[in-house]
DNA sequence: ATTCTAACA
DNA sequence: TGTTAGAA
């Protein structure tokens, strides 16, 4: 394999997740790591930063769906969107925009949604 | 020895 | 998610 590149034995140890779940991941398409001829995962550098972000979020109070739905499905510009409405302090109830809701269910929103925008925009250029 | 897929307590 | 069987 290339430099650069690692076994998901590997992986498992550089950021404490399982196997199962390192794969898991992958099915909801949070990584998309290379495959080697003989079918083994090869993980990039960017793909392990990326499940430390995932770790994170997690322990941060977030469901998978709500770093799925954030990381995987949305534009850049609807998570800026999104990110502007938190920002103008914008008050919805909870009953009016269920989804939304549970988009981030937390009190250091503007960390994360920073976060996430980054990686947003670091998506291009990768 | 490691990793992979599929499947189920 | 954990775990395991059987293949690669």
């Amino acid at each position: 394999m290339r430099t650069g590149e690692y076994p998901i034995g590997e992986v498992k140890e550089r950021t404490g997740l399982t196997e199962r779940r390192i794969r898991y991941y992958e099915s909801l398409n949070l990584i998309r790591p290379r495959r080697s001829e003989g079918n083994q995962r090869l993980y990039s550098e960017r793909d392990i930063e990326r499940l430390l972000e995932i770790k994170r979020l997690l322990d941060g109070g977030l469901s998978l769906r709500a770093i799925r739905n954030q990381m995987v499905q949305p534009s850049a510009d609807e998570v800026e969107r999104d990110a502007e409405s938190y920002f103008e302090g914008k008050r919805i109830a909870h009953g009016a925009r269920p989804h939304q809701a549970s988009l981030y269910p937390l009190k250091d929103r503007a960390a994360i949604i920073r976060r996430l925008l980054r990686d947003q925009d670091r998506e291009d250029g990768e």
